[in-house]
DNA sequence: GTGAAAGCGCTAACAG
DNA sequence: CTGTTAGCGCTTTCAC
């Protein structure tokens, strides 16, 4: 706990009273110009600087929003909080971030951390296991107490407050039509997140897509990264497919593995498709063709409306935002 | 702002003082067990949450720390964060981050943030621009208001604090003498932060080991991961070299990249090694080898210093930790 | 122009 | 056992 001057040490070293100080540090015309300039001399040479937590507790609001996020080492999840920090610090917010590990217990925990007034917000994206067990209560708690709130990704249908979504059908249906224009004809979706939410949006709108080519939906559906390899082998010993749009970036670069050892040529024989924009898409050979989400941008749209909120520049109904995906072109598409 | 039952509120429902509230819901042992249970009942019905902000004006200690890190999307950063994050969690502690981006000026300002008694410590690595600069007047200005602080990775030689730092030196040594056992005769660095003391001590420790094995330094300094495709490429082209020893992961990836570029196959004609055990060395294809840092590792050890230093468990003192690396085999490197 | 006093919500020594 | 009081550091009326 570091000693710090206060205010009323000030107060005497200048021999004035402390909101005399309070005053002329904060620029009050109400103290004169030769008074106010001794005083910050003085607090100059003291190191003065004002304790936060006072002011706080004087001002009932922390400029702090909490984050809570399922994972940190999700490149995903990692983008949105790289927004949500530009966001909030050229707001003049800081942020404070919770992991969940995708736990409900841990995700009750943290919220219980924010409500007891260390920030003024949060943001947070919900726990595969609470979407699973559907016990909201701690949102439901957090609500009860005003506390502003957003979701974003991961959100409940059940719970009123606002969010920020993407649009996984639409990316996926705009990813089949792409690989379609590039004169594929059959495409296979390889879903390694079938259990979510996400990933299951992804499917629908594969399959819609799909459907309205007359294709057939050809779907793989795996539990773990490592089955990839396996279960694409077998796939391209007995079909003949010419595209695999894949749910996330890294079941992208094992499919493009997967496709080497099976002397398949990238793009030549087979085109990819991964979701999500990350590093691992840049890095992989060929670069991946990927169905970005914005993860940054969301990190800040979800920023932006949380402040609004709390400075109480929105009205009262929850806004719903949803943000639309693009298709990143790199080499593991035909570039025609 | 949360609309929040206080105290005095439940003093008021009880018909107590706010003191007998505080104790019982303290678990005092000065109160009567009924009226404990009656003044908790209370709470409970109310939903109260007592307010930390006011706790941590009365104790002078806010459990949380401050973390200030170069960048959060250079995945190192990231699992070092996580790493914090686990510890101050087990010990109650909340982290509040903030990014430098590199910046100096943003180091200082976060710097600021956190002076001012908001947070009881700080963990940092420190901004490229800082180290270059060598203007450290933040730092000495954290250091004269006692404010605990570790510095991890990036360190400064010249501020007195407790430091958690890796044997970058020993690192690279090693990864040579791996190469060299491997058969590599012809080993080249690829540094692309070659202005950070990490940079440099990796690079010394290669320099050293390489002149150990009667070899010539060779030595490609590049300021962009851009430059990297053709930097190589000249270099396949006039000189034989059978192995690259590379600063980072995303250069070691985008080593082999060229490389396949000018037709040489990995292991077969190259090896490749890079710094930092991430997504993007264990997707690339073929995997890389690297030389692991235990990030994770030295969030927690730095998270577990900045919390025994907080609660008064160090001598005076400042404790140096060296963490020592690990070569992970993969397959970019010849298996014999 | 400057200062006294109240109060943000909580804790804790000290009385009763 | 319960209440009174003081105070953490700051801001802000309201007197003077």
């Amino acid at each position: 706990m570091p000693s710090k001057t206060t205010l009323k040490d000030l107060a005497n070293l200048a021999g004035v009273s402390v909101s005399t100080v309070s005053k002329a540090l904060n620029d009050s015309p109400e103290i004169g110009a030769r008074t106010r300039q001794r005083i910050k001399d003085i607090a100059e040479s003291c190191n003065y600087v004002p304790n936060n937590i006072a002011r706080s507790l004087k001002s009932r609001s922390t400029k702090t929003i909490g984050v809570i996020i399922p994972a940190i080492l999700i490149e995903f999840f990692n983008k949105v909080l790289y927004g949500i920090e530009q966001e909030a610090t050229e707001r003049g917010y800081k942020i404070v971030i919770c992991l969940s590990n995708e736990s409900s217990r841990k995700e009750a925990e943290s919220i219980n951390t924010f409500i007891n007034g260390s920030v003024d917000g949060v943001i947070l994206s919900v726990a595969e296991e609470t979407q699973k067990s559907k016990v909201y209560d701690h949102f439901e708690k957090s609500a009860k107490h005003n506390m502003p709130m957003v979701m974003f990704d991961r959100v409940l249908d059940d719970i009123t407050c606002d969010k920020v979504t993407v649009d996984d059908f639409e990316g996926a249906f705009n990813a089949v039509k792409f690989l379609s224009d590039l004169g594929s004809k059959n495409i296979l979706f390889l879903n390694p997140i079938s259990n979510t939410s996400v990933g299951q949006h992804r499917e629908d709108g594969y399959v819609k897509a799909v459907s309205g080519l007359n294709q057939e939906p050809n779907i793989v559906n795996v539990s773990h990264y490592t089955e990839i390899e396996k279960a694409l082998s077998t796939v391209f010993n007995n079909q003949k497919i010419d595209a695999i749009l894949a749910a996330d970036e890294y079941s992208a670069a094992l499919a493009q593995n997967a496709a080497r050892l099976n002397n398949l040529k990238i793009p030549q024989d087979l085109s990819v498709i991964g979701f999500t924009n990350g590093m691992v898409a840049e890095y992989a050979n060929p670069s991946l063709t990927v169905v970005s989400q914005h993860a940054e941008n969301i990190g800040k749209i979800a920023a932006g409306i949380l402040l609004d909120r709390i400075e109480g520049k929105l009205r009262a109904e929850p806004v719903n935002k949803v943000v639309k995906t693009k298709i990143v072109e790199r080499n593991s598409t035909k570039n025609i």
